[in-house]
RNA sequence: CGGGGCGUAGCGCAGCCUGGUAGCGCGCCUGCUUUGGGAGCAGGAUGCCGGAGGUUCGAAUCCUCUCGCCCCGACCA
């Protein structure tokens, strides 16, 4: 591709609004282009690199036994009333009404559409296993879409579907699509780990989160520093504190702590460590108590979901000011166990606390010598928060979890039967009786993944593609003019390097060198040829390799072989 | 949805407090020179100052409303 045709709009400067350096780079690169909050127009080089992205991911799932298929992007909401998930995805699924008053969903994902599918068509265990994927535009109408293309509202996902007859056959499906997922982000290029996850809204029965290893990733992943366990840190399983609370409580003993709300504070002001207090927060719920307490130590934050989860609720969020004031007869910040009119709910940390502090609920008064053997008997005890750094590993002895952030970029779901079941998705098994089938679901991000590639992949120049995925894998810059000996010679170079099979870029723009060159190392074309007058004159090239900034002068006629060298150098220095 | 901030040329920003000719850098156009790391000189174009209403002789500037965008939080793949 001749640069002096192609539309690439590079930027020396990236908009104000650009906050992550994927999202700075894909702007300045001439990638991406914002249409509105969450919404991006991909330009032709962002396309390059979606499409290596999507060609790697449907080699491996074809590869992967994995058929695809295109759905609509938009779907009728008797689907979704059907699943149930019409009243239970809120306001992410964006509605549509269509001229007849029909309602109708923009695809935040597609469980209900291919259930459908399959369910029309599948009638025997002899057309198991199935698995059906796609690479579709969704839509969800996130509340805060922000990093560009990294958490946008409309996305590309490639979106995968199995069908099996039978728990194991299941569970095959599911090793296959974790082996096709680890083949992906490996030949992508990527520093990756598979984590244990939870299943959110698509729900199910367990999941794996691939997660690109960066800073600036949302997510936070726990992995155990003696064995292989990882885990989200909403997911991680933490075991209760082996020693609980026996020794000989104190009495019980009001302190004055006048304005002192927060856990730190109050800490400080009594000049003891956070770990020894008692956080107590007012949840309000869509359950029948309507207002819950949960209880956690001072360094330890609640997990929403597992808290959820534990009491049951939808939906659960922090309870207004006037609520906590209404329930505890105090002004919050000084909420405490004892004797709180509503159900308590205790992280099992609590358990181990000994002569712990809490709220007294009373304005200006904490409460010492606080034990719940003792002094709060009535709360039940969970695994309500999130791990946190030195947490004991719940599958081996003696580890510790350590945490680091990442970006998820898949996410594998064995389903079961919730989907089957409440759309009648069912086969006749070999004794002929109707069985619902064995779903999972299985998602890339696809303009995810490529963002989450540059933000492993950056220097203070620009972007350092991996070659899988580079929008092309080599430039030839030309320091010539038009139609001089320099541009004809490099013009030869660079015909040749495509007919080699090298998805070749050729700056044949009229520009000065230095445009040229920082152009390059914007873009982060995996190799440089760079063709100059003095070069010419002794008939070599330079070869430039954008990793590592190390340049060589080669024989012209080598160039091919050169480049050649250099990329799978780089491939190979990737992998493990 | 709560808190904070920003909308002025394609991009980055100043001007607003204290009302009176709309500016700077980059980019863009023309010409000449230049050509191995974002050139120099000369000339040039570009603005409903996000929108609506108000105050005022006069509004980018003050007031009200509104729309959009960004950040933090809650939420989420």
């Amino acid at each position: 591709m001749k640069l002096s045709r192609y539309h690439l709009p590079t930027l020396k400067e990236a908009p104000a609004e650009a906050e992550v350096i994927s999202h700075k780079l894909m702007i300045r690169a001439g990638m991406i282009r914002k249409l509105a909050s969450g919404i991006y127009s991909l330009l032709p080089l962002g396309v390059k690199v979606v499409r290596k992205v999507e060609n790697i991911i449907r080699e491996e799932m074809n590869r992967a036994h994995a058929m695809e298929v295109f759905l609509p992007s938009i779907q009728p909401a008797e689907l979704w009333k059907e699943s149930g998930r019409w009243d239970f995805y809120g306001k992410e699924l964006l509605r549509i009404t269509d001229r007849h008053g029909r309602e109708f969903c923009y695809g935040p994902t597609h469980e209900e559409v291919i259930t459908d599918i399959v369910r029309r068509d599948v009638r025997s265990y002899r057309d198991l296993p199935l698995n059906l994927y796609q690479i579709q535009t969704k839509f969800r109408d996130e509340i805060r879409p922000r990093f560009g293309v990294m958490r946008g509202r409309e996305f590309s996902m490639k979106d995968a579907y199995s069908f099996d007859a039978d728990d194991e056959s299941a569970n095959r499906s599911y090793i296959d699509m974790k082996k096709a997922y680890n083949a992906i982000f490996t030949r992508m290029g990527l520093n990756f780990r598979a984590v244990e996850a939870d299943t959110g809204q698509i729900g199910g029965s367990f999941s794996h989160e691939f997660m690109v290893l960066a800073n600036s990733g949302e997510d936070t992943i726990a992995h155990c520093d003696k064995c292989d366990y990882a885990a989200n840190v909403e997911r991680v399983e933490l075991l209760p504190p082996k020693e609980i609370s026996d020794g000989t409580p104190l009495p019980v003993e009001k302190v004055e702590t006048p304005g002192k709300k927060a856990v730190e504070d109050v800490a400080e002001f009594l000049k003891l460590p956070a770990s020894q207090f008692i956080k107590t927060l007012i949840f309000k719920t869509d359950t029948e108590q309507e207002f819950v307490a949960v209880l956690t130590r001072g360094d330890h934050e609640v997990n929403e979901i597992k808290l959820s989860r534990t009491i049951g609720a939808n939906e659960i969020a922090l309870a207004s000011d006037e609520d906590v004031e209404k329930i505890t007869n105090a002004p919050t910040g000084f909420a405490g166990p004892i004797g709180l009119p509503i159900p308590i709910v205790a992280d099992n940390a609590v358990a181990g606390i000994k002569n712990g502090v809490t709220g007294a609920n009373k304005k200006d008064t904490h409460i010492k010598n606080v034990n719940m053997a003792r002094d709060f008997k009535n709360a039940t005890l969970a695994d309500i928060r999130n791990a946190i750094e030195g947490d004991a590993c719940p599958r081996c002895d003696g580890g510790k979890l350590t945490m680091r952030k990442g970006i998820e970029v898949g996410h594998i779901f064995k389903l079961g039967t919730k989907y089957s079941e409440s759309m009648n998705a069912t086969f006749l098994n070999k004794e002929g009786k109707s069985r619902p089938m064995i779903m999972g679901c299985y998602g890339i991000g696809v303009g995810r993944s490529a963002a989450a590639a540059i933000e492993q992949n950056n220097d203070e120049n620009g972007i350092v593609w991996p070659p899988a995925i580079a929008p092309f894998e080599v430039i030839v810059i030309s320091l010539g003019k038009a139609c001089d000996e320099v541009e004809k010679a490099a013009d030869g170079i660079y015909k040749a390097l495509q007919d080699s099979g090298l998805d070749t870029a050729f700056d044949d723009r009229n520009e000065r060198p230095g445009m040229k060159f920082n152009d390059a190392d914007l873009i982060g074309y995996p190799v440089q040829v760079i063709i100059g007058k003095r070069g010419l004159a002794e008939g070599v090239v330079e070869i430039k390799t954008r990793k590592t900034g190390e340049k060589k002068n080669v024989p012209m006629e080598n160039t091919i072989v050169a480049v050649t060298g250099i990329l799978e150098e780089l491939i190979k220095a990737k992998k493990p």
